[in-house]
RNA sequence: CGGGCUGUGGCGCAGCUUGGCUAGCGCACCUGCUUUGGGAGCAGGGGGUCGUGAGUUCGAAUCUCACCAGCCCGACCA
């Protein structure tokens, strides 16, 4: 390619409404543009990286014997009512309707596509099966940001297992942890595998891929002694044991004028410490009011809540709601004496006792309650969110909370997709049995904006050879020396001729438009070709990861860039995948 | 959904408080001359009607209201 054909608009200064490293340099270095909020056009150089990302994927996937298919992003309305997603989808999901007046949606996943397209599978003998396609998701995010971190609509790998039993969907998970692993180390992304709750998509077993980066949306907790990692959502800790006096015969209560929070019960005189509090929130799951305990000094994971209740939504409830339940407005909230409400508390407080919790009368609370004696908590989950400085559950070393990018998840669904869109196989008895499924997914488009995260400097993105636009760019530092525009054009052709993915930059322009051009779209290599250079034979070699500069042979230029290129294609570590 | 902020040529911004000539500046763009290894210099030039609509006024980018769009923070601590 001739840089003077491209269409690359570099911007000098980026919009000033982009905030992430990311999104400036996608802007800055001519990769994509928004056309509204969450949708963004791929410019060619971009789509060269995303396809460069895809096909990556596509390889890896294919080395483990999963099969590409092509579905449909608009979907009938059936299948997701079939699967009773309809209604749990909610306002993530665009719908439309065609000139008949049919229910459709864009498709935000395609665990009922393919479930559908799997009705045809009829004996164990044909599974276990790798699915998998590279294709748009539509989700009406409620706040699209960060470039291509969080948009409403971008291209996805997805693949979906089937297999007859759990062990088989376990090989068939693993299988995909290690393709996941090889993925990312050939994409350069330090992708870390962590425990992840499988929130709204049901299922078991679940991890996340994750890369640390301050523009990411996930908080992980992680051990940098054991490796233990975890998403906040699922994350578990060693907590200090607490031990209570002996509590009273029944609870007190005691009036608490203007107490509203758990600091001021804190600080009031006649309170308790915030660890000796219960905080008591008032959730609506699916509809239905329930009680959520944790300690005072705790914070309530509402993901953990919601996993914890199976519960397809899950928010605070109102003031109203709150008082209409109880009988008090929140401030003086508790359990103690609830009935006829679910009652579900965080395991720190189980067996705690002595405590102080509202009374569920404006302005008073109680002291001397006993969890176990004066609470009818129905069930006991965790529910805390895990704060930094806590001891790793398996070694006792001070956790961390890092920052992190989800670039990809993988999860065991289990049979409902199946079950709901009538999947079922023979097995070797002859008997009925639905197969079993898991979901891997990849966003191609996330990726390429966590790799600008992890892969830039001051000047620009600073890409790997694996994922680059160019390889290497050939630079005609001057147009008006015959000479070395032929020595240039002439490296250009040698070099697609031993399969390189060069680009000549033959602009009419000066030469530091040029490099400036070259280092802010991150090309790896560059051959700078000029006058005085090759009037000695020579040109000049420089690493757009090092900056380092070297001069080298015109006649070995070639070869030495061809061989440093090769080499680079797969990074260090990471396995060399033949179709 | 709540809070904060912003919409002025392709990009970055000023002007708005204290309404008033043809709405400015930098970058980019076009022409010419010079220059030519780190985002050139000089000269000339093209392009915006100020997010949209309504209102106030002799007069609105500027004041008022509504709407639209975009960005950031939060999405929870009883």
């Amino acid at each position: 390619m001739r840089w003077s054909n491209l269409f690359v608009p570099t911007l000098r200064d980026a919009p000033g409404d982009a905030e992430a490293p990311s999104h400036k340099l996608l802007l800055r270095g001519g990769f994509a543009r928004q056309l509204h909020s969450g949708h963004y056009s791929m410019l060619p150089l971009g789509w060269r990286v995303h396809q460069k990302i895809s096909e990556i994927i596509r390889l890896h996937m294919d080395a483990m014997g999963a099969q590409e298919f092509h579905l449909p992003a608009m979907h009938p309305a059936r299948i997701w009512k079939q699967s009773g997603r309809w209604d749990v989808m909610g306002d993530e999901m665009f719908r439309l309707q065609d000139r008949k007046g049919s229910d459709l949606a864009l498709g935000m996943t395609h665990e009922e596509v393919f479930a559908t397209h799997g009705v045809e599978i009829s004996s164990y003998k044909d599974l276990p099966q790798q699915w998998y396609q590279i294709q748009l998701k539509f989700r009406d995010e409620p706040r699209p940001k960060s470039g291509l971190l969080r948009v409403r609509e971008f291209y996805m790998k997805d693949a979906y297992s089937f297999d007859i039993d759990e062990a088989g969907l376990d090989k068939s998970f693993d299988a995909y942890h290690d393709a996941y692993v090889q993925i990312f180390k050939h994409l350069s992304l330090p992708a870390v595998p962590v425990e992840a709750s499988s929130g709204a998509m049901g299922g078991s077993g679940s991890n996340e891929f994750m890369v640390p980066s301050d523009a990411g949306e996930d908080d992980v907790v992680m051990c940098a002694d054991c490796g233990y990692a975890a998403n906040v959502e699922r994350a578990t800790s060693a907590l200090a044991e607490v031990s209570d006096d002996a509590p009273p015969a029944a609870p007190e209560i005691f009036d608490t004028p203007d107490v509203r929070t758990i600091k001021a019960l804190a600080e009031f005189d006649g309170g308790a410490a915030a660890d000796r509090q219960i905080k008591t929130m008032v959730m609506v799951a699916d509809d239905e009011v329930v009680l959520a305990l944790v300690r005072g000094d705790h914070g309530l994971n509402e993901q953990k809540l919601s996993d914890g209740l199976r519960s397809a939504t899950l928010r605070p409830a109102s003031a109203d709601e709150a008082q209409k339940a109880l009988g008090a407005l929140p401030g003086s909230l508790g359990a103690v004496g609830v009935d006829g409400i679910r009652i579900v508390a965080d395991l720190a407080l189980q067996g705690r006792t002595n405590m102080t919790t509202g009374a569920n009368i404006d302005d008073k609370h109680y002291r001397g309650v006993d969890l176990a004696r004066d609470v009818a908590v129905t069930e006991w989950l965790d529910l805390r969110t895990v704060t930094a400085g806590e001891p790793c559950v398996n070694c006792g070393t001070a956790l961390e909370i890092i920052r992190c990018i989800e670039a990809g998840h993988i999860f065991k669904l289990g049979r409902k997709y199946a079950e709901a869109m009538g999947m079922s196989v023979l097995d070797e008895n002859g008997d009925k049995r639905v197969p079993i499924m898991g979901s891997y997914g990849i966003g191609v488009g996330r990726a390429m904006a966590a790799i600008i995260e992890t892969h830039h400097d001051d000047n620009g993105v600073i890409w790997p050879v694996a994922v680059a636009p160019f390889e290497v760019s050939v630079i005609l530092v001057s147009l008006r020396d015959d000479a070395a525009v032929a020595a240039g054009e002439d490296l250009y052709t040698q070099l697609r001729q031993r399969g390189i993915d060069v680009v000549l930059d033959d602009r009419d322009a000066r030469a530091g438009v040029k490099f400036a051009d070259t280092e802010l779209t991150g090309i790896p290599w560059r051959i700078t070709v000029g006058p005085k250079g090759v009037a000695a034979g020579m040109v000049e070699l420089t690493s757009r990861a090092t900056g380092e500069t070297v001069e080298v042979a015109l006649a070995d230029v070639v070869d030495q860039v061809a061989a440093t290129i090769e080499a680079a294609r797969i990074p260090d570590g990471a396995d060399p995948i033949y179709r």
